[in-house]
DNA sequence: CGTCGAGCCTGAAGGC
DNA sequence: TGCCTTCAGGCTCGAC
């Protein structure tokens, strides 16, 4: 679930929930690796401090906290919610902030890949992050200079936090869909025009899953804890997992290959290699 | 520099 | 129904 929209629809929520402002008056670690692997040092780091703030850069969650940061990064399987205190853990939850006034951050993370850790210099972490093409100063230069004349396949790089920061499979499928462009062409080879066409696509569905909540698949996050997400994007995918399916710009098959590791959702006649 | 596979984990979905 | 395999939205590491 989590990719730059998800991410952002989330923190929306807290900042709507009023989690800045608010102090951490306890932490329960059920999972010390989700803290980073050494929970007293986590307990220590934020019980006291008070969160003056919460965004979002990539797909990182970012607490300010009077001193220092916390960096929740949901990976596959994460869930934040902010509900009153006093039910007991559920299953899977694997840390829980309780916060003055009376309410409780909980991280629930079925897969345990998740993280949330505590930076005293958040930026040693966010400053290895590429930009975001939501960045103000995004468009055809950037993304050109990010490309450059590498040999990479154009796809792998779009999914390097490092290059770019904040996609993941589901936006880079639709994206490449929508400039045309087959996820295994070498970045270096893209005309301008094409250049031009991605940086708009990336932005576009970006916007368009902000808009719509985020992308909820499968069983993912519904109105998880008193989040009151309500993910629809799922409805406005054009490509992918949706292979078997007609391309809704020209009918065509569309077709699920393997790219970089990935699955990848293509139209082979939009998308073109050669 | 770039690609590949394994590992981290659990639950859902599909095949038989 | 139930067991088994495969797969998944992310990222990191080591080998080549």
């Amino acid at each position: 679930m989590p990719e730059l929209p998800e991410v952002e629809s989330v923190v929306q929520a807290m900042n709507g929930a009023g989690v800045a402002g608010s102090r951490i008056e306890s932490v329960q670690v059920f999972w010390p690796r989700s803290v980073g692997g050494d929970t007293r040092w986590f307990e220590r780091a934020v019980t006291g401090q008070r969160i003056v703030g919460v965004s979002r850069r990539g797909k990182f969650i970012r607490l300010d906290l009077s001193r220092g940061a916390v960096l929740v990064h949901l990976r596959m399987s994460g869930m934040i919610s902010v509900a009153p205190c006093g039910p007991p853990p559920r299953l899977h939850d694997r840390a829980i902030l309780t916060l003055e006034p009376s309410r409780e951050l909980r991280f629930h993370d079925p897969r345990k890949f998740g993280r949330m850790l505590y930076y005293e210099d958040p930026e040693e972490r966010l400053g290895q992050l590429g930009p975001e093409p939501l960045d103000e100063g995004w468009g055809p230069v950037v993304l050109q200079q990010i490309l450059g004349n590498r040999k990479r396949m154009i796809k792998p790089l779009l999914l390097d936090q490092e290059r770019v920061a904040g996609l993941g499979n589901i936006y880079a499928d639709e994206a490449l869909w929508l400039a045309q462009v087959h996820p295994e062409r070498r970045a270096g080879d893209l005309s301008p025009e094409v250049v031009a066409r991605l940086a708009v696509a990336l932005r576009e569905v970006l916007l368009q899953g902000i808009r719509n909540g985020g992308t909820r698949l499968g069983s993912g996050m519904g109105n998880f804890g008193g989040l009151d997400l309500n993910p629809a994007n799922q409805h406005a995918l054009r490509v992918f997992r949706r292979a078997g399916l007609p391309c809704p710009r020209c009918g065509t098959t569309l077709e699920r290959l393997i790219v970089g590791g990935r699955s990848s959702h293509v139209c082979p006649r939009c998308q073109r290699l050669r």
